[in-house]
DNA sequence: ACTAGCATGTTACCTACGGTAACTGGAGTC
DNA sequence: GACTCCAGTTACCGTAGGTAACATGCTAGT
């Protein structure tokens, strides 16, 4: 069979894909995710025919490339969830995990969140996102196993469990953001006040004096 | 004084700017928030040029447009954030107004989500948003004042309320946006398990059989 | 009445981008 | 040696954001 032959190129393929990807992680990493095919061919060494014989076109190239961030992000969060602790403690260490994911490569985490960028000029409508569901999703879809499958939460389970994960994850998203612009406080504090959130002090808290509360 | 001449002039500027706008506006309820500036001059009846002359770039522009739905948005919330009510019903109140304003018109919507799309091509690094902060950010700040004005939450009241304004507006974005998307339940029983969610139930469900809760 | 200024509008153009067609050079194969 | 395949190239297209330079018309000052 020709099937070694194939594989051959196959491999050789699949090298030379991942050190475009590589190239184009280190461009998105210095521009931002405005990075241009132009500049992440030039990192690259090549030119750009290339880049979309090998990715189709710029939303296949970033679909790649956030791919690669998603699953490792994925599996880090997967890691902070399972691990053998008590509720409160595991969610507080998968909030941190995630925190200090965005923290450590803030560049990555803009590209990841906004893959989207400037819709393809000739197409009609926006069938952008065709591949690679952003990043948010999948967090929300993720965890939402996660609650459906661990907590007991009576009749309608599976519809809670998926507002309660898409809500979580959009919690833990946009108070990241936040705190990532302005760093009003440390990572373990932001920590411990999603949590407390997540935990009903919102509920518990007690009206300020003068007035009915909040 | 020649004040008033100016005023004669400046309101004719600021009646075509109304009506630019207005143009505008519908330009991108049609064709999303891909809109070019050709097209908005053109159903505005007049040529680029003057798009420019008015409101400097296309950040300029969407920015403007942005302020007009933000503030309608924000002066709603605003009512169902102080209605004469008890906190649980007040917050389900403000969730039910941003998801039926989302789900009435999801092209603002999404315009409003990402309005710093396409970075601008010659410019260094990324200044977007040097306009207009996102309208995320304006919801967080709004309702992190108002937690802070009428929850009496102790010591550190100030960082957590903003933290959890934050956090609460992202869980209603995030979770409006995947329902907006996937429509698996109605807007009251996703307003119900957001509220529950805010009210504890999280830590409060038991554990599924069969080993140790999330 | 004639001109100066000024805002409004136009056409024509620039640069940069995403994307593609068509050509080139070198490896292996019959 | 001719044939094919593949990586890679140059050169180009269409469209976008943005700007310069020119035209037009209103109001004001003399």
């Amino acid at each position: 069979m020709d099937t070694t032959q194939q594989t051959d190129q196959q491999r050789s393929a699949d090298r030379r894909r991942r050190e475009l990807l590589e190239a184009a992680d280190r461009v998105v990493l210095r521009d931002g995710p405005g990075a241009s095919m132009n500049a992440i061919a030039a990192e690259a060494g090549i030119t750009k025919p290339i880049l979309y014989r090998h990715f189709g076109d710029k939303g296949g190239l970033y679909a790649a490339l956030a791919k690669r961030h998603t699953d490792a992000l994925l599996n880090s969060l997967r890691a902070a969830l399972d691990a053998p602790a008590e509720r409160r403690e595991r969610v507080e260490a998968t909030l941190d995990t995630y925190l200090a994911a965005i923290e450590a490569r803030p560049q990555v985490y803009r590209f990841l969140m906004h893959p989207g960028d400037s819709v393809s000029p000739g197409d009609p409508g926006f069938d952008v996102r065709k591949h690679s569901l952003p990043l948010l999703r999948l967090m929300g879809e993720e965890l939402a196993q996660v609650i459906e499958d661990r907590l007991d939460l009576g009749p309608g389970s599976q519809q809670l469990a998926r507002v309660w994960g898409h809500g979580i994850v959009g919690m833990m998203h946009a108070a990241g953001d936040w705190w990532l612009g302005e760093r009003p406080c440390s990572r373990a504090e932001l920590v411990r006040s999603l949590a407390d959130l997540l935990w009903g002090r919102l509920a518990a808290a007690g009206d300020r004096v003068g007035g009915p509360g909040f």
